[in-house]
DNA sequence: TATGAATGAGCATTCATTCAT
DNA sequence: TATGAATGAATGCTCATTCAT
């Protein structure tokens, strides 16, 4: 957003326009797309000064992705924990996720989106992890639904995992310009809810 | 398939080689691995030569783009049109639209993860567009599915839309290598296939 | 020698002109210190030129040490086989390698003197090595002499080693400008030739 | 010695301290391989406070250089002097002197081996310097043992001079790494003295 | 139709050094 | 005396592309 170069800002304040302007840059091409050199020049600042602040071409943009992970993580906990029936924590929960991604097109584009090299010391089952966090619970809510009937009974991993892969498909639709012309992002957005929702409601549900 | 090199072919059947050769190196690559030098040398040509039937290297890629398309839609319309129920045909178009992604991974990354600059000459709505065929037979069905009682009333461009971004962000998750350990793949597009035809079949359907 | 750029030479003698500004140029410094640009800068060609005939800087210094040692071998085998007494093929010899050394420094400097990363295809042992060839023969004319008592009782490789030692000292002042001022250059060499030989030779010898 | 970082010196003694971490550097790494800034790490300063004692990364070579050249004297001239024969004095000085290198190859590459620009403050002949003191005393000692008869009569200089190439060569190659293999250290440096005492001691001589 | 020779731009990273504090 | 922030220049190498033949 702020396209502002340098002199406009304190001290150490360099870190943070070293990320905004990374997460941008990252945003609109794969990891090896994205240069030093050209972060360097966009910030206004000598390829070298990156160098101060982050180690290399990875750890910059595993920070940028972390830092985004816990945005999102932020945007949506509260919601997936409310203690309104799972169902409805859990509609409100995939809206909040989609509208995160449409909100913050770069930052999810980073994280979700961008093809990079594995990370070899990155433990994916780390409590820590927001994106486990939020996982595991949409994965508990479900397990509540299922319990108080609300929810058919379905394999819960599997149907996590489906629900997650059906609000990132649309996320991601949603944030990438296409040529095909998608309808009005709200009415779609409560469209997919409503369909995800009804697809593991139970049949008596009252949704 | 034949991995022969120059001289075991015809006159002009160059180019075929070059496609043939640039879509095996894109399906163990990423993109920015994919280098003009590294293709010339695989089939034996010099470099130059692929300038003669390609302009250059988005030309060439776009020309291997254009073929998964048609492949996509070879691999799926059958499936929709066929006679079975509208929720049977569409479940098998589903299912057949994700494991295209996971069989042609790189094709699927270039022709509908990637980035890059709209095509100009591009016509969405063009009826020979394979995309939009393949939406248009979705959308078909699901009206009447719709008619015939299987499928629920729903809005049809906001359904399918939404059914696309489903089976479009398992294909991705799938696809991208990530940390998070997804579950075992037939599994999982199973149960997605069922979670999406539940969410859309008529509540009294046999599902 | 020839500071001569491009344009001033036929079609593919840029392989030569490389390696004779490359040898130039290795010869003032250390491996790290050449750089693959300043050479190309020197012969007034892109670095890129370079790869068209050396895979890299090592391939590149390879291949000047090897022309090098070719060159010694020329120099001075047939010194050292021919038909005069051991001790006069030997002193023959050293004079001669000596003297390579002072009339192309930079070859010696580059091929000898140069420290550089280890070249693990190196076969040290292969008959075809000139360095292996020189030596052998040294060794052998070495143990003629001992077997005709021109030369005393000494281990052979020890000695070799030994002479090979104190030529290559001899060589290695002489061709590196140093603060200490050295002798007349032919007197010295002469000088070094009679005390090696007086060192080994048998003690009636008429040396 | 003393590995202990910071604060664990006194006031002024970061100087020491600096020279200590560089010689140590140098002896396990190339001149190349030798930064400012691991040297900074190493010591636990900034690279900046280097600068407050040396004017560069020159100044403190030439300082470790000096260094070494004291050592150097250090450990030789004692054995020049001492009162055995001239003979005998000499080859213990010969050893001690191919002794050293060998145990400070990096002192040595950098004092004896590595071209760099000529000092124009260097003064070659003053007395002071340790380099030109042991020259003097091989060439006393020479012209000792050709009066005392244990050495034929030899030109001083040309043999001194002779005698130091033979075990500078013989330095140089134990010191650099060379494909070729040598003979065992010890072996090869008995040998090479006796070679060299053989090479210049009378003909009567008891050696 | 095809090539060999060549290029300019680009890459991530490291370096010695400087300067304001 | 010491630092943290910053820089410009340099490195080996790869790339897509061009051009004369």
């Amino acid at each position: 957003m702020s396209a502002g170069g340098r002199k406009d800002r304190g001290k150490d304040d360099l870190r943070l326009e070293i990320l905004n302007a990374a997460r941008d840059m990252f945003a609109t091409g794969t990891f090896e797309e994205f240069s030093m050199r050209k972060l360097a020049a966009r910030i206004g600042y000598s390829a070298t000064a990156i160098y101060l602040h982050f180690t290399d071409k990875r750890d910059l943009l595993n920070c940028v992705c972390q830092e985004t992970f816990e945005e999102l993580s932020r945007a949506i906990v509260h919601l997936l924990t409310r203690t309104a029936s799972p169902l409805e924590a859990i509609r409100a929960g995939l809206k909040a996720y989609v509208q995160f991604g449409v909100e913050h097109p770069n930052h999810y584009k980073v994280a979700l989106l961008l093809e990079r090299p594995r990370n070899p010391d990155y433990d994916s089952s780390a409590a820590t992890n927001p994106g486990v966090r939020i996982y595991a619970l949409l994965r508990e809510r479900l397990a509540e639904g299922i319990r108080c009937a609300e929810i058919r009974p379905l394999d819960l991993d599997l149907t996590a995992q489906s629900i997650w892969a059906s609000v990132h498909g649309l996320t991601t639709l949603l944030i990438i310009e296409r040529d095909f012309p998608l309808e009005n992002r709200d009415r779609l957005l409560e469209a997919h809810a409503s369909l995800l929702i009804a697809g593991v409601a139970a049949k008596n549900s009252t949704e």
